[in-house]
DNA sequence: TCCTGGATAGTCAGAGTTGACTAGGAGGTG
DNA sequence: CACCTCCTAGTCAACTCTGACTATCCAGGA
């Protein structure tokens, strides 16, 4: 069952996920995670990750481990994961993965308002969009050639690469479509001269 | 360039998309939205709905447009689109076709972690969610076989049926490989027995 | 006739999120 | 050696969103 989680943001999961190799405080995970491009798979700002730690201790899958200071820095406050914090990231991990999700991408809210443009529009649109997915094509690409590391740990780059090809066909798919539909879109858009 | 607009929820495009059309009060548009099984699309509650209108209408795209009340009902508040409300849909829906966003699916978070569970578990997770897959994609199938519309009107489930199609593609290329990486793999778990 | 459940229409407290701000230290440079 | 910029580490006000709550009307069953 998908009961809600004390903590929702994914960005908790990545905490507790780099917990349980050694404890940290969150501005050298902060570090470590985009080092490691995590920013690429998991949304998160500077100060939504503090937000984070501070939910994840009030719910009891973090603690203060040891606070430190060096020099006149600002003190840093170390967490350590609890066994509370083992099993919800394990539990987490199984739901998310077992479970697709119904997600809302943005590209899907505008296609159900498509009509509100006129197809010559969106034709042209639509070719700049193809344009903009082979850039991220290129890019993710780039990053799992470049990379020495294990496949493993590129996992979710394929991914991403697998449903932008994807993407990609359904895109041409449609731009081929659009002048056997003219006829009915155009319909929509008469008063526009 | 993708400058923040003054009303970033998706819920308001559709609000707008539906205004184009005619005015409206919140509640006429909600159940109009749920018959048009839009919320598969765009995320709304009944709460947020209001909130939007409210935000709509404080950014100047929408006003009151008129306020009736039937017997001793709650008093409806049909709103209407202004000339700058026009204007926000059609460049909103621009930004949206053109520009492919990097989004944040909660699938690609786990896949970035996914060394914290063992490979078994993992093989048997992910024929889980192959599962749950194969019915997502047979009700988008079903939607759009059962519905006499035209297909620009489903133009958003057969994009969601490519996109299913593709994660299933890789969800399966990944049970194919998960063998030859146990090796590596295994050197996370020694601790666990 | 009374009662229950669902549709109608909207409000709001509390939880979550974002982005700007603080403030000292280290390193480079003209 | 004064100045500027980036790095370190964290806080916080303002905004957004969710879900629970209010209140009336109407249809149908007991």
């Amino acid at each position: 069952m998908t009961s809600k989680r004390k903590v929702g943001n994914l960005l908790g999961l990545a905490v507790l996920g780099y917990l349980v190799r050694a404890p940290m405080h969150p501005y050298e995970l902060s570090r470590l995670m985009r080092a490691h491009g995590d920013d690429r798979s998991i949304k998160f700002t500077h100060g939504s990750l503090y937000m984070v730690f501070g939910q994840l201790a009030k719910a009891g899958f973090i603690v203060e481990h040891e606070t430190s200071r060096e020099g006149q820095r600002p003190e840093r406050t170390v967490y350590a994961l609890t066994d509370a914090g083992r099993a919800e990231l394990k539990d987490w991990m199984r739901e998310l993965v077992a479970e697709p999700a119904h997600e809302h991408p943005k590209f899907v809210a505008a296609l159900s308002m498509i009509a509100a443009l006129h197809p010559d529009e969106v034709a042209a649109l639509l070719r700049d969009r193809l344009d903009g997915l082979r850039r991220q094509l290129a890019e993710a690409e780039a990053i799992v050639a470049g990379a020495d590391a294990h496949p493993l740990f590129l996992v979710e780059e394929e991914y991403r690469i697998a449903l932008l090809n994807a993407e990609v066909a359904f895109v041409r798919h449609f731009l081929e479509r659009i002048d056997d539909w003219r006829p009915l879109w155009a319909g929509f858009h008469e008063e526009e001269r």
